[in-house]
DNA sequence: TTGACTGGTAAGATTTTTCTTACGTATATT
DNA sequence: AATATACGTAAGAAAAATCTTACCAGTCAA
């Protein structure tokens, strides 16, 4: 759904066509990454079109991020230990 | 899990310490990580050392910037669109 | 206003995930 | 050798997720 959504804009039926399951079905997805930012709602006439919102994945970048650092560190730390060794 | 191997590495008895599930609830989360390729092991006499496999995020990584230079691109269009529009 | 279209929600069935207990194997300790 | 420790795996129970059908409300078009 996302890589639907970050293509174009799309309504709820617009999404069920490519996928095998019910409309409901689809409904609830997107009921579930709007509760969780990834995605908003606009409606227009009967119709609510749904798209990706921009930098959604920020937090699980940060997320990442975090480990990321602790590796730099570790590694950086290992190097200061092995240049210390070289010249006692 | 993943923030306690982190830190160090550790036993599956240590892990599952932490934790309020069983110690084979643990190992089986643990046989995931593995397969996930998210975390590696290493056997010492009778217990086995689960350590974070650095840059094992790189995917997640990688599927989110797929996101993110989608915006970059229509953030960039939207302001060469802008500028023609200033000097016609 | 009536009928068609869009889509959300509830209820319940189905499927999947996740847990626990029981047990087997390998390594260590005595 | 006998016992204890560390850990994996199998089987089945329990919990959570995901789906479908049925139904309701709002919007549009005749």
């Amino acid at each position: 759904m996302l890589d639907l959504l970050v293509e174009a804009d799309r309504s709820v039926n617009a999404l069920a066509e490519d996928f095998q399951m019910s409309r409901p079905a689809v409904s609830q997805h997107l009921k579930i990454l709007l509760d969780a930012g990834l995605v908003s709602e606009q409606r227009q006439g009967r119709e609510r079109h749904y798209h990706l919102v921009p930098g959604c994945f920020g937090p699980v970048r940060d997320w990442i991020a975090q480990y990321e650092r602790f590796w730099d560190d570790r590694l950086q730390r290992l190097q200061q230990h092995l240049l210390k060794d070289e010249q006692p």
